[in-house]
DNA sequence: GCGACAG
DNA sequence: ATCTTGTCGC
């Protein structure tokens, strides 16, 4: 499937409209964690997987998972990738028994180039509290974090200067990753809470499970289809 | 014009 | 985003 950037764009400014970053308004008792997953990435239009993993915010113990399919035709372009997870992180959180109080994105919130990352772009169409926590740098300036775990520095906006996000060192020596408000929280709300999800690795805890149990329920789904075509 | 470019 | 073992550094 093609996109059109100019009406990708259209949509994005329009969404923009409705962001709010504004202190939470409710205390976090579920906190949940989202990702995706494709069978074959490489292939257009393909079965992508879905998964929200549910933890309880004080403990940081799961509460449920949960997947979902999908056939995903959109391709992958930078700054427009909301348009291909979306529909499917939206699907899979509707089966949710347990609705968290926040969700952790893997993408970017308003560190992005339009503010329209995936996680203000899922924030916004589900009205939940969300943050952005890439891998990856995709808009604005910041230094080097110090080595150390808890480290930070921010990520500022290098037309307005404004402060997007922060760069966040979760274990020590490794490469940090970039956190942003996606809606319904601040910049300074979303460190902090990030700083309060690290088990030690480089990733918050939400994010990391929904990877991890992504990766099994993939397995799975690739076996049972071997077998099936071959008896 | 060139480089950079979440997943 | 996937395929993959060992290996090096802290």
């Amino acid at each position: 499937m093609k996109i059109s950037f100019k009406k990708a764009e259209r949509a994005q400014r329009e969404l923009l409209k409705k962001l709010k970053l504004r202190p939470l308004e409710r205390e976090i008792k579920l906190i949940g964690g989202c990702d995706l997953t494709f069978i074959d990435p490489y292939k257009n239009p393909t079965v992508g997987i879905g998964a929200f993993v549910i933890l309880e915010f004080s403990s940081l113990k799961v509460v449920e998972e949960i997947y979902d399919t999908m056939e995903v035709k959109v391709p992958y372009v930078p700054g427009f990738l909301a348009f291909r997870e979306v529909p499917l992180l939206v699907k899979t959180y509707l089966k949710l028994k347990n609705k968290p109080d926040l969700v952790v994105v893997d993408g970017h919130g308003i560190a992005h180039p339009r503010r329209l990352g995936i996680a203000t772009h899922f924030g916004i169409v589900m009205n939940v509290p969300t943050i952005g926590c890439a891998k990856k740098i995709l808009y604005g300036k910041f230094e080097e974090p110090c080595e150390k775990a808890g480290c930070s520095s921010p990520i500022v906006d290098p037309k307005t200067k404004e402060i997007l996000g922060y760069a966040v060192r979760m274990r020590d020596r490794v490469k940090p990753v970039f956190v942003s408000p996606g809606n319904l929280i601040t910049p300074e709300e979303s460190l902090e809470i990030v700083l309060k999800l690290g088990r030690g690795y480089k990733l918050p805890e939400p994010t990391r499970l929904a990877h991890n149990y992504l990766q099994t329920v993939r397995k799975g789904i690739i076996q049972r289809k071997l077998e099936r075509t071959e008896e």
